[in-house]
DNA sequence: GAAAAGAACGAACGGTCGTGCTATTAATTC
DNA sequence: GAATTAATAGCACGACCGTTCGTTCTTTTC
């Protein structure tokens, strides 16, 4: 006698419906995410769609929270199976613009914020809120690295965290409008520069430029 | 006896349903501009405003090559005035972090990047080609800089234009999300990191520190 | 099995979109 | 001032938008 499902079908559905609408999001923007578009992507009828969600804006905010978690999954959890200091920030900046080149739809985070930089709501709040979280990160991930004395130790780990975002966006620009090969080179010597720039200082000049340097 | 009156009319409406368009499209992104409101806007018949461009996308590249028009005169234009060297170089930045600040309903052209950097079509070639021919300008003057020797000899004019671009980027993205204020000091200081990071060898530590490891 | 609950459909609503078309009004030319 | 041309308004169209509602089909529970 089965009890039960593991998944009560509706909650299946969802999870395909928003594996669309991500894709979709991704390409068009959040803001340019339709039920009618998601609906013939899925196979569904738009009302079926619709009755997952109550209103196109829980769609929207529900894609940004599937967003965040990818983002999380893929970036942030990786880098911390890493040992603090370097080695992590490196891994964060890796992983970081890995995603950059592997949505080759583009960044639907990044795309967002453009969007919703300047109209309020609940969808801004969202996209400040994910920022704000990952810039924080970030910081923290390069203030293990000053303590552990692998950078100069008036480092501030929020420039850095600024800098590092910095070079990201410019990655995330490039690729799309550009090469991406030669962009993510771009990115990483940008990044071993800045590391370079904010190591301790240099009794011999012994900087490791490598991205993910122990 | 007046011959032909300086600007026909019909001209000088278009200019205003320009302003108008520019201001709405700042804030809503080039995509978000509808005819509707711009009518609205500017207190004429959608009719009436449409006869001027005669479809939406030239509207829209209208609205873009204003905003390309404005940019040049607010922030290229005062740099070529400088010699060439860092002083142009840094007016460059200078003047495109105020125009960052000053835009406070943001770049235009930036937030127009993320609408269509996946989105092929006249628009995005539009865009390509200003980013691409900005891109170029920032090079430009960063290679008359190493030439004058204010820079390193080995320094990469289109990496160090990279960079640049991902201050700027990052930046704007601050000043709109978070405090214009702070953001601003710290898109100046990465800057001057940059250029520290790129100046000519001082005397001691000639190794290079890797940034543009030869 | 029957009964209750959940999921999806299909049609329709009011609105806005971009875009034509035809008048009407204004500005320019003679 | 009359004739010509440009500029704007008004109206209507078809398409799509998010949303609602009542119905039908499927799944779960007893």
């Amino acid at each position: 006698m089965i009890c039960k499902p593991a998944t009560p079908k509706g909650e299946a559905t969802r999870d395909l419906i928003l594996d669309h609408a991500y894709v979709i999001a991704a390409r068009n923007g959040v803001e340019g995410l339709s039920i009618g578009d998601l609906a013939t992507a899925v196979g569904m009828s738009k009302s079926g769609v619709f009755a997952h969600f109550g209103s196109r804006q829980d769609l929207q905010l529900a894609v940004l929270q599937v967003a965040a978690s990818r983002f999380g999954e893929a970036v942030l959890i990786p880098a911390l199976r890493k040992p603090r200091g370097l080695a992590r920030l490196g891994e964060i900046v890796n992983g970081w613009f890995d995603w950059v080149r592997d949505n080759r739809t583009g960044c639907l985070i990044m795309g967002a914020v453009s969007e919703y930089d300047s109209r309020p709501g609940p969808l801004r709040d969202n996209v400040v809120a994910m920022i704000e979280r990952w810039r924080g990160d970030t910081a923290r991930a390069a203030m293990h690295a000053i303590e552990a004395g692998q950078l100069r130790a008036d480092a501030d780990p929020r420039q850095l965290a600024f800098e590092i975002f910095g070079i990201a966006l410019a990655l995330h620009q490039d690729t799309r409008l550009f090469d991406p090969k030669s962009s993510r080179k771009r990115a990483e010597r940008a990044y071993a520069g800045l590391i370079a720039a904010n190591s301790p200082a240099p009794g011999a000049c012994t900087a490791t430029p490598s991205i993910s340097a122990a």
